[in-house]
DNA sequence: GCTTGACCGCTTGTCAGACAAGCTGTCATA
DNA sequence: TATGACAGCTTGTCTGACAAGCGGTCAAGC
């Protein structure tokens, strides 16, 4: 559509990049391959300049480029501190933020962001269930932090809020696939940042929580069971009602 | 475990950012309240160091952590072409590659992604199965291409590729879930930079391309036929199979 | 011996100025 | 009308400069 003739004189336009994109590219090879550790310290910008041969600004922007993929962190708060190859939290959060980015302007309605956590979550009990008893020891404890906070006199919503989100990672985590937990969490930060802290302004927060904690315990009987056909209906019916509700607001 | 003391004394640290990063947050949060639309161009560095107040050193790196988040785009290339607000393709680029790190340096394995992507495509043609007929339009159109390819003298390589993304991509859009061909396109291109352009160090490419044909069709026939649950078993087939006999070799 | 304070060097954050290269529109000229 | 020269703007890059903060050293004082 674009092009009428073939000509036969192509331009590479993709290799023109800018020096600051090329030494952001050199470094982040450089991490990927594994030759520098997560953890390790970077050389200073002085010493990367040399090194290259490239200006400072220029070695800055390359390191800002790393630090908005998640490749380093470090170099966020003040000074002296230089910046390091950052952990796999770093890394997961950098893909959750840009995997938000791409749903919000790629107009993705909210109902099939739930819809897609159905199907991984279902996925991942329905893999938890064929696993050994012993992976589900924190999901056991997320359940009794629960209830106790459904018991309570005064209602901790944010415990219960994380209690929550470890039930949900640690049965992900008990599927085996490393690659549950990990797309699970990019879609539950992107969700409820869509939705922005629904639990807060719950009609009645304590019914509500004790409901949850009810769904929950039998989601992991399901599980601990063996079940997992069943504990992937009854994870669909909870997700999606945790929803549904909220839309109706 | 860090923490001896529960000090009374905290210090918010994570708001002292430097100030490029402010700046992006600010560009970012302009961007995605669709203040500024997709496509339009941003003012100029000299204009932002104006309404900003800040230098242009501040303004060029808090436009690097953005285009490093692909929500600008165009910086990539030369000079006086401005960036602009990027596209739903940069978006989805950035977050594949943002995903791509995560997994790779994650230390997620080639198979627990591929488990995935079953997952997710298996979902997307039980959801394709159950719409109208006109939705499979590309689909069908992909696979009448991949004859024509498998049929051909001269075996076109990139051709049976890009129509055999169109195919799995279209039948992505088909499900109606917004969510399923992004997910899906972050994962196949994360999958296939994992592995490297497969199918060019085929042993017998040809008969591979017509084996290949064959289980599009069929998948195509079921999702036409309202059989998703078979649909979904013969696509996890065809994934599972497309990846095990890379990874013997 | 231990704390306290001054001090110095290094590193990052930020700015300002300079120059090269490339694109775009204008305008005079053949 | 088509072409070439030219100015203006924009990005890419480098250099020099300064402030602020961190870490280590080292002497003074209890």
């Amino acid at each position: 559509m674009a092009e009428k003739k073939p000509s036969p004189f192509e331009l590479r336009v993709e290799d023109r990049a800018p020096l600051s994109v090329l030494v952001s590219r050199q470094l982040r090879q450089a991490i990927m391959s594994g030759r520098v550790s997560a953890g390790t310290e970077l050389p200073s910008e002085k010493e990367l300049t040399e090194e290259l041969g490239v200006g400072r600004s220029t070695i800055r922007e390359a390191l800002r480029i790393l630090q908005a993929q998640g490749l380093v962190s470090g170099g966020d708060t003040v000074s002296t501190r230089r910046p390091r190859v950052s952990t796999h939290q770093t890394l997961s959060l950098a893909a959750a933020q840009a995997m938000e980015n791409a749903v919000r302007l790629g107009q993705v309605p909210l109902g099939d962001l739930v819809e897609l956590r159905v199907v991984i979550e279902g996925a991942s009990v329905e893999a938890a269930a064929l696993v050994e008893d012993e992976a589900l020891e924190t999901a056991r404890a997320a359940v009794e932090t629960m209830k106790e906070v459904s018991a309570a006199k005064a209602l901790d919503v944010d415990a219960f809020r994380s209690a929550d989100l470890l039930f949900h990672r640690s049965l992900a985590l008990a599927s085996g696939n490393a690659a549950f937990p990990l797309v699970m969490g990019v879609l539950r930060s992107a969700v409820s940042s869509h939705l922005g802290e629904a639990l807060h302004q719950e009609p009645d927060p304590v019914a509500t929580v004790k409901r949850l904690t009810r769904e929950h315990e039998a989601i992991l009987a399901a599980v601990e069971g063996g079940r997992g056909e069943r504990a992937r209906t009854l994870m669909t019916k909870h997700i999606r009602a945790f929803y549904r509700e909220r839309e109706e607001t």
